[in-house]
DNA sequence: CGGTATTATTTAGCCGGCTAATCATTAGTC
DNA sequence: GACTAATGATTAGCCGGCTAAATAATACCG
C-alpha cells in the first residue's frame, strides 16, 4: 500500500473482512450474509411484514422483497397473504428455518470471537461505546440531507 | 430491535451505515463506492495491471475487471494491452480521473470527518489500535481452512 | 360514493462482493 | 519443437445494497 491507511480506509478494510467472513461462516448453513438477521427476528416473533423487518434492519422494501424470496425458495421461511390487508404478507418460519437456529446462533458466536479475539472485557466495552458513537456519527450524517 | 445488540451486529451496522455514507458523498462525482480507492492507487502509480489492482485492494480478478470496465466507461481510466504479453493490460488515468482528485480526496476527508466527529486524537489513536487489531484477527480467521 | 393520495410489494437495472468456467497467451519441461 | 501447466482477464450467475418505476390494494377527502 502507498499511502498510509487512513483511519477510514482501515474501517473500509473491517467491513470487507468481516463481510468475508461471514460468508465463510455461514457457507456450510446455505445462509447468506443478509439472512441470519432476519431469521434472528423471525425466531423471536414471526409474522411481521415485509416493511416491519425493512425497517427492523434498515434496509429497502426493494432489497428485503428479495431477500425473503431467496429465502423462501432455500426452505427457510415461507410468506402468506394477510387476511386484513391484500397488500400485506407475512412472514413465518418453517421447520427448517426453526431447525438451524443453533447452528446459527452457534456461528454468530463464532464470527464474534474470531473478531474480538484477544480484547480484555474493558476494552469490548471501550470498543462498543467507540462503536456506537461512530454509527451515531453516521446516522445523522446520511440523514443530514446534503446540500452539496 | 428485541435482541441486545451484540458487538458483532453493531460492527454490522456501523459497515452498512458507513457504506451508505460513502455512496451519499461520492454519488455527485459519479463514483460508486469500490472506484475511489483504485482512483487513489493510480494517481500515485499508473500503468499498474488488473491482478496488481485487485491484490492491492484484496478483491478478486472478476471483480476488479469489472469495476475497471465501468470507470473506463464513465470517462476515469482506459486500460492498454502491454506489449510485452497480450495477456496482460495496464490501467492509465483519462485526464478527467486527474481532475477529479482534489474533490475526490475531498470527499474521503469529508467522510472521515463525518464517521469520527466528537473524538479526540487520543481517542482516534485508541480506535486505530482496535480496528489494527480486528483486521489481523479477521485476515487470520478467514484465512485458515475451516475443516468445518 | 367517486376521485385522488398513499401504501405494500415487486421488478428492473445499477453497483460491488464472490465462485466457477472460459479462452487466449505465456511459461516450463522434456 | 511439442506438449502440458500456469496465468490474466473476462463472463455468467449468485448474493445484498440502492433507486426508480409499476401494479394492486387501501385510505382519505369532499
Amino acid at each position: 500500500m502507498h499511502f498510509p491507511d487512513t483511519l477510514d480506509f482501515l474501517l473500509h478494510q473491517v467491513c470487507h473482512l468481516h463481510h468475508h467472513r461471514v460468508r465463510q461462516v455461514f457457507e456450510s448453513l446455505g445462509l447468506y450474509r443478509g439472512q441470519p438477521p432476519i431469521l434472528r427476528i423471525l425466531w423471536d416473533e414471526e409474522g411481521l411484514t415485509h416493511n416491519e423487518l425493512a425497517l427492523r434492519l434498515h434496509v429497502t422494501p426493494a432489497t428485503m422483497s428479495r431477500t425473503l424470496q431467496r429465502m423462501e425458495k432455500a426452505g427457510f421461511l415461507m410468506r402468506k397473504p394477510d387476511p386484513a390487508d391484500q397488500r400485506v404478507s407475512r412472514v413465518y418460519l418453517t421447520g427448517h428455518g426453526r431447525a438451524v437456529q443453533e447452528q446459527v446462533q452457534q456461528a454468530l458466536q463464532r464470527i464474534e470471537a474470531d473478531t474480538f479475539a484477544g480484547f480484555t472485557a474493558e476494552e469490548l466495552t471501550i470498543l462498543r461505546g467507540y462503536l456506537e458513537r461512530i454509527r451515531g456519527n453516521l446516522w445523522r450524517a446520511t440523514e443530514e440531507k446534503d446540500p452539496c
